[in-house]
DNA sequence: TTTAAACTATGATATTAGTCATGTTTTTCA
DNA sequence: TGAAAAACATGACTAATATCATAGTTTAAA
């Protein structure tokens, strides 16, 4: 490790959007508890209705949030890459996991315990403001996709999940999106059936919005892709 | 007014879920300004897009939180009754509303300035940890919802919001709802046309498992209702 | 109390998306 | 590197839901 801000610490500061919401001393503390962890694509960080007993930052790689629900078909939430938390909704509301948390691919976190977290909401108000206003964040965004679930078509969701994708986490030197997902990942975001997916990307290619290269894919019109009706 | 706690005070005490996170001189000061406003059943309390400079909290009726979609179809994210708190994230966030709020009958709110709100989140480490709370609790909700409206059928969604209104505003001395919202309402907080939601809630009556009077209904088998496919 | 407006109801048809079946391509790994 | 597995692709069919049309009921207001 450099000197400086242990990467944990940059996690935590990055997330809150903040360099200045903790104090040096609490910092330290933070960064004295660096625990990290190593996950396989596929893994399982935490499943469903579980207690946890801190929250995890992502260090390195992708993560998504799911739900299984009872017809076997599982949602994805959430897209999670570095500088992010996961399962801070859970320790606060003191509940169970309602969603688990996988690695898209390899994927290494950093584990805050409960105690510290909290401790550092407790006691620092400027640091407790912040993780309320990612809070509110995240609120809207879930409100804004269940409004895009109930009144969008599924060809007009996956083309903002392909938006998504491509902004949230880049695309490399050729322009194809750098995190690879399957036609299956990409139908669990839209809510969709696997084959619906693979179709309307098929449809996607023929018109000349994106091209693919096996699984990856390349977005060619992001301003069509972006008003498709 | 009688002595003791004011409306204002109450309303925030009961949505925080604590009657002691306040010291008697912060309620004090959220009770010096009581700022009452009424609407009528339709009234908007506030459109989507716009600075709020407060919250409001409902001390009598209810209101609906809804977005209009680009097709002019209406979305409604959620009720909301007596003792519930509205505006909160955007004061949190410091951002636009980007939802509007509308009574869907006479309603009474109490407004609470964004200055004497924040002053308390800053200043009142328990206060500021139930409002974190509250947001964490609104949070799971709006997720558990992504999903249902992802995953479930129409049919399914009906059923749940007939047994979400009925739990939440209960039911008058004939066991009918005693929030009555039109079939176009229902169709906006299930995502559907309001044809479909008439023809399902008549699928319903001729089921037995709700029967109905004008436009208001009654729940007549909440265990089947709960289980229709 | 009557009359318009709003709401509820239902049929016919169109559209969207899901399911099942089958074949091809790509990836993985022994 | 070659076979098996996984992922992708597409056709045919079905189911769910939306849309359009029309008519009956309830509500509210003059």
């Amino acid at each position: 490790m450099t000197r400086g801000m242990s990467s944990c610490e940059q996690c935590i500061a990055r997330q809150l959007n903040s360099m200045n919401t903790l104090t040096k001393d609490e910092l330290k503390q933070v960064s004295a508890c660096k625990i990290t962890r190593s996950y396989k694509k596929g893994d399982i960080i935490f499943n469903e209705n579980e207690m946890l007993n801190g929250v995890y930052c992502v260090r390195e790689g992708i993560c998504k949030l799911t739900k299984m629900s009872e017809n076997g078909k599982d949602q994805t939430i959430k897209l999670l890459g570095e500088g992010e938390l996961i399962g801070q909704r859970s320790i606060i509301s003191e509940e169970r996991t309602n969603l688990s948390a996988i690695a898209l691919n390899d994927v290494k976190v950093c584990f805050v315990p409960k105690e510290q977290i909290l401790s550092n909401i407790k006691s620092n108000q400027e640091f407790s403001f912040k993780v309320l206003q990612s809070l509110a964040q995240d609120l809207r965004e879930a409100e804004d996709d269940l409004i895009n679930m109930a009144q969008k078509t599924v060809r007009q969701r996956l083309a903002e999940a392909l938006i998504y994708v491509s902004k949230s986490f880049g695309v490399n030197e050729d322009g194809y999106l750098s995190v690879n997902l399957s036609r299956e990942e990409y139908a669990s975001i839209v809510g969709t059936a696997t084959e619906s997916a693979i179709r309307i990307l098929s449809q996607f290619k023929k018109e000349g919005l994106i091209s693919t290269q096996g699984k990856t894919i390349k977005i060619e019109n992001l301003n069509d892709l972006g008003r498709v009706e």
